[in-house]
DNA sequence: GCACTAAGTTCAAGCATTGAACGAATGAGG
DNA sequence: CCTCATTCGTTCAATGCTTGAACTTAGTGC
């Protein structure tokens, strides 16, 4: 018990809290203080008051007076044009992204390069990210970086990441943060494509997972409206879930994991191609060998689903990365087992959907995890 | 956005807040005003106010000034011993059961009746439960009854319970109440036997699952120091988790459910027992057939399990119910499944322990569930 | 111009904790 | 037996944020 609160702190955070629900009703849409008023459920009077601070360090702008109906016209308060920016960056097997987004999460610049970085070192790869972010960086102020990696974090740290084994052990975020002059958030990218369909608009509506297959095949547990970590950061590791006890082995040490019939890489080798795109066009030509393989690893992605969500309870599915570009031709199968599969009662139901984020997806996240703090912890606003 | 909070309101709050810090000391051990203003961090001032109303109520008892050392005696305070009680109790296949607890989580009454209840209607098992409940409930206030079913509980309805089809759909908690006339909870057994080692004493000190195997398979997953239940109630469903996708066919229309190789009813088959007590005789004979039949339990349920930490990353299994009674021979193959499945990485660690708690658990978890609630909304106390 | 409407502002009231000062109850030492 | 040191418990003014009502501001409609 070492939470020292007087009455004080306490009434500060029921301000700051408030600040956030005013925040929070901004990012869903700008509004007129009465507006705002009625939408947070605050008085009129508060919100006047919580304004202020926030127009008066340029958060916010008072929009000119709007002429609508009867009555005293109201002056729609918004996000500030040159108020500060969040950036996103991704660091991938075969590419670098970033993307910048404002306050209220619209993108205002972004960036993807292919570039195939396994034989770099950590130093190179982040020098390059370091020089990436400056290019898309507006001249505002900037809240903070939210770096993505494939890979298992833990306190800033890649702690595991198969395929990106030089930059394991690497203090990422804080070697970033040193080459920009700002705060880095190291997190997973599983987490992160999560985080993009909760925020700032959150595209399933309730609990989801987010399940993806570009290096292995991760999942982003939304519980909550709170992506889910787990003690150590080991969370949603579908990729090794078992679906063959005596199955076939995987590089993790165990038999019959989800990944050795449901990767990316297997699909492809499966199917005979060698990238995805050839991939999707075989597809869409009715390629029965491409189509089988797709089959396949629906199936088996399925069964991995299934007792996924017979431990989790959660009732819907994101299929995100190149998942969602197969998605057509994979979620029967998927579906199907997960019919089978699930314990049903009462109004259960299950639901698979295709993420509409596309190749950004990632990136937006790991930016909307510096947004999403910002607006959680709004002191951070006044720094 | 429907929460209209007075600042006033957010005082009281607070004060709820204080409260509840304070019983949770006090649940933990009893104390002077001072020693919980020490423990809990707040005033020696604000104690006094917080203290004077749970005195009042009955709550709290002021025992006889301690002569220790120097200075002016302190007056611990401590939960009275004629304060409000709550009442477990759990219905089972084979067996019911009841308890009674105070406030601190001391047992105040118990009893176990070995009953077939499998062809007993609703009403005839709850007017039995009720009687017990009368029996063994002292003539102190009662804040409320725990109820637990072997199945999946939603909404205070038994939605899912293979072995007990006369109570499905049945609104059981409301039933019993009104036989009561007391506030029922109703939930899921393997949640509730888990709750038990986590309140009043947390026995396994952070985030845990407790595994248990009586009827079906059931996992009570913690999460955060809460029971985590999911959308519908289905959460922790590791008996139909898959560990052969084109396995043995399970009743819930899957193929390849763990509840399938390890569960107790296959454990008791494969071994030719019928009965718990006399597997463990010919375990302890070393009887190597049944020897055999739980190792290749144990194996199965190792597989299970490093699929549920692979997705949950938590760091601690408690064996429980008959399991626990079998761990001995049980947790060499387990541990070991785990060991080469878990993915590992730092200082990531996994436990496998036995429950201490016997075959009161699941009854002194569902009492738990209304001392606790008790103990979270104070305001509880005052009614 | 005048009534009407709605937006935004001002201000006293209200509450639980704090910290310091105070009162109470004992042991130690002479 | 009396005084000092020590610790327990109580009293009380001060604190700060939201509220709701009253008020000001700035438009429309006729």
């Amino acid at each position: 018990m070492l939470d020292r609160m007087t009455t004080v702190d306490h009434l500060r955070q029921v301000r700051l809290g408030n600040l956030r629900t005013v925040l929070l009703a901004l990012v869903d849409k700008p509004g007129s203080r009465a507006d705002l008023a009625a939408r947070t459920g605050l008085t009129k009077a508060t919100l006047s008051n919580l304004a202020e601070p926030l127009l008066a360090n340029g958060i916010l702008i008072e929009d000119a007076a709007t002429l609508a109906g009867m009555g005293r016209p109201s002056k729609p308060l918004r996000f500030h044009p040159d108020g500060p920016v969040a950036v996103g960056a991704e660091i991938n097997v075969s590419h670098l992204a970033v993307e910048t987004i404002g306050l209220d999460g619209e993108t205002i610049c972004r960036r993807l390069v292919p570039t195939d970085i396994r034989t770099s070192t950590a130093a190179e790869v982040l020098d390059r990210v370091a020089e990436l972010v400056r290019e898309i960086t507006p001249p505002r102020p900037v809240l903070g970086v939210g770096l993505a990696v494939p890979g298992v974090v833990h306190d800033g740290v890649l702690v595991r990441a198969p395929n990106l084994p030089k930059l394991v052990g690497e203090p990422l975020a804080d070697a970033l943060g040193r080459r920009l002059d700002l705060d880095v958030e190291l997190d997973n990218e599983a987490n992160l494509a999560a985080l993009a369909h909760l925020w700032p608009r959150h595209l399933a509506g309730e609990d989801f997972v987010h399940v993806s297959a570009d290096v292995g095949i991760g999942a982003g547990i939304v519980l909550g409206g709170e992506v889910y970590r787990g003690a150590s950061g080991f969370a949603g590791e579908l990729g090794h879930v078992v679906i063959e006890r005596n199955g076939v082995r995987c590089t993790c040490g165990s038999r019959g994991c989800v990944e050795r019939y449901a990767g990316l890489d297997v699909i492809l080798k499966e199917a005979g191609r060698r990238r995805l795109d050839s991939l999707a066009k075989a597809l869409d030509a009715g390629d029965a060998k491409v189509l089988q393989a797709v089959r396949d690893a629906g199936q088996a992605l399925g069964v991995g689903l299934a007792t996924l969500m017979n431990l989790f309870d959660v009732p819907t599915v994101v299929l995100g990365g190149s998942y969602a570009v197969l998605h057509e031709h994979l979620s029967a199968a998927v579906q199907s087992e997960m019919d089978t599969r699930v314990l049903a009662g009462g109004e259960r139901h299950t639901r698979l959907v295709a993420s509409p984020l596309g190749e950004f997806a990632v990136v937006r996240g790991a930016a909307g995890l510096i947004t999403r703090r910002a607006v959680q912890q709004p002191e951070r606003l006044f720094a």
